[in-house]
DNA sequence: ATTCTTTTTGAGACGATTTATCAATTTCAA
DNA sequence: TTGAAATTGATAAATCGTCTCAAAAAGAAT
């Protein structure tokens, strides 16, 4: 059974919902975008050129968007970047931002978890991901 | 007493001790940025071109982190575009969103809240300001 | 008030990131 | 195998924010 078996058919699944097509490119997109917990469309596209110097960057940001749209990845803002964040990575999708030095920190928490679920069911939402962000100043900016 | 006087102190402070001067660009934003909860400069440029058609993008821009240096505002990377956040409105909106649909829900939650201040303190951050989004599906896109 | 030094401004150039365009290629169902 | 429809790669273009620099403004000293 290869290694990301439910994520390619998750994938494989909405493109038939949608008429896309099943391509080597975006098999080898997905291969690697599942090894990693997050990544951004240029560090992609230097990392594959090694296998195929010919894949173009706006396949890869057409690519990495699909999988937003699929479920498979959820884009973030920092700096002047976007993240693909890998969901099926399920803990370490919040973040605490220092505002001043940059510095992320990745944590996950069941009790906020479990509380956001409260609300969503609360106002009849079936939650599919979510996006938490702390902004603020680490231990060592703060003085 | 003028609306803004405890904030109008604060960047003249942060003025003196940096060498800067107090311009009336600089007032005429400050004025403008703080009767909003955020707002990005582009916003920014076109409500204060009627106030003053020669204020220029860049100035806005150097001003807007200029607060955020003075600790009057927070920047955001939300979408394409930068939120400028007016640090002290403590009003939090977070918000549960219709991926089908768009329906945006706002919510709050003291719970969640304590939650991640607890999160912050044990990863010796103090928060500043935070940004939660739940997406899902609402009731009716569900079917 | 006038002078003088320093900072700020506005306009546009610029750099970085992402999206749009389009002819050639690939997919996939018939 | 064929043909319609989708995808690709290369690059042009758009977007956002910063940098540059001469002219203007601020503020201290005279």
């Amino acid at each position: 059974m290869p290694k990301h078996a439910k994520e390619m058919e998750a994938l494989i699944e909405h493109l038939g919902k949608h008429q896309l097509k099943f391509t080597r490119q975006r098999e080898l997109i997905l291969d690697a975008f599942l090894k990693q917990e997050h990544i951004t469309a240029e560090e992609m596209y230097h990392q594959l050129a090694k296998k195929d110097p010919h894949l173009g960057l706006a396949t890869i940001y057409r690519t990495l968007n699909l999988f937003c749209e699929a479920g498979l990845a959820q884009a973030r803002h920092f700096g002047t970047q976007t993240q693909y964040d890998n969901t099926s990575h399920k803990g370490h999708h919040d973040h605490l931002i220092c505002t001043d030095c940059g510095k992320i920190v990745e944590f996950e928490n069941c009790d906020i978890e479990r509380l956001q679920e409260e609300v969503a069911t609360r106002n009849g939402f079936t939650i599919q991901t979510h996006r938490l962000e702390l902004y603020g100043l680490c231990s060592r900016c703060r003085h």
